[in-house]
DNA sequence: GCTACATTGTGCTCGCGCGCGCAATCACAT
DNA sequence: ATGTGATTGCGCGCGCGAGCACAATGTAGC
């Protein structure tokens, strides 16, 4: 790897590959960071300046080729090949992220999930059988498993996280209402619509109460 | 207000405010910047930095009051108060938000549930009765609502925010795989595991491929 | 083949947020 | 009261990411 690339720049591209997507089901053969940019939100300059750490994609006068962008960045991304992923936490929103739609076309597959309740471990829910969070160990020594979901509650969301980090997990999903410690090595995204809302109430407020 | 204060500040704070929390139930008096930023992975000054934005909440020599702080930034964020929320599409995806219940004890509250499919129109979910997306400039006309939660198909997506937008909705959680388009009063927020998981995908990748 | 035009790739600057380091300040012991 | 120790509040510098502006370069027309 040439130099050290910025996170943000990391967490652009796959909105970039979203677009192309786009893009591409219309028919477009070319695109230019103008166009892209106005899409995206972007400025052209900071589209061209993210693409330029990987490589030069574009042809002067033409703008990129749709086609070719979005297969270039699909594979630097590692989006080619399919990723196996866990679930850990096959409550309410366990059962609602194994019955989304979206991960598997981008070739996320759920493998196997797990649960601490005994009610629960055992059952079957959307085609898998839930197994004990205390198989994890072995289950994830069977087959190498990178990825991981986790959606159990705040108070056990740290201990499965080091169940997870220990067997070889590299990155999770952590839709628990913590903020998880992790090693350096291991990434991990949160997602909390909570907080989300409970950030925009600041500016909301704001345009309430003109300027005191 | 003082002076400008920078967006990833506002998004810290929900953070403290949950951290608080914590602390308030184990029955802590008085915490400091420096165990809070262990807790939570953030360096002690920045902590101090981003409380000085507002005021002076500390006491030196001690710390920080964990009931007064608390109180100190739910009253900034505009958590003291209950926030009536619209919800548009109730597919898959909108029953689960419906459905997951993170949201009302922290002031939450889904007070209307909309959707284009006449199938749903008219059905109650979780208590509400679902009505036509056609009438949601009538009933934001009706009830004083700002702030909303779409969650709809990618297609339809930028239309309903539209919508939204110029019933007077001030701020947008968007689980929909789209970077939509809002006038810079709005705030919006997405909400999307696929984007998370396609980049943290970047970096095992590379874990694996050592070095080149 | 040569010219005109469009758009990329990139060196450079600017601005901003993060964190250091210290003076100011408060609690508490004596 | 006075001194000691701890922790805040904040001025300041540093580093990094965003965007400008232009040279490099490919395309298309004639």
């Amino acid at each position: 790897m040439p130099l050290e690339i910025p996170d943000v720049v990391i967490d652009r591209l796959p909105v970039y590959v979203r677009a192309l997507d786009s893009l591409e089901e219309e028919g477009r053969d070319v695109v230019n960071s103008q166009e892209l940019g106005e899409r995206l939100g972007v400025t052209p300059a900071q589209i061209r300046k993210d693409l330029s750490y990987f490589g030069r994609f574009g042809k002067q006068g033409r703008g990129y080729s749709v086609a070719r962008l979005r297969e270039e960045l699909r594979q630097i991304l590692g989006l080619t090949r399919e990723w196996p992923v866990v679930l850990v936490g096959v409550g309410k929103l366990g059962r609602a992220v194994l019955g989304y739609g979206g991960f598997t076309p981008q070739g996320f597959r759920i493998v196997e999930a797990f649960d601490s309740d005994s009610k629960i471990v055992g059952t079957k829910v959307n085609g898998l059988v839930v197994k004990s969070v205390d198989s994890l160990p072995q289950e994830l020594g069977k087959v190498r498993v990178e990825m991981a979901i986790v959606a159990v509650p705040a108070v056990t969301a740290q201990r499965v996280i080091d169940i997870l980090v220990a067997n070889g997990v590299k990155a999770i999903l952590n839709y628990a209402p913590i903020a998880a410690h992790v090693p350096p090595r291991v990434r991990i995204k949160d997602i909390d619509p909570v907080l989300a809302l409970q950030s925009m109430t600041f500016y909301v407020k704001a345009q309430e109460s003109p300027a005191k």
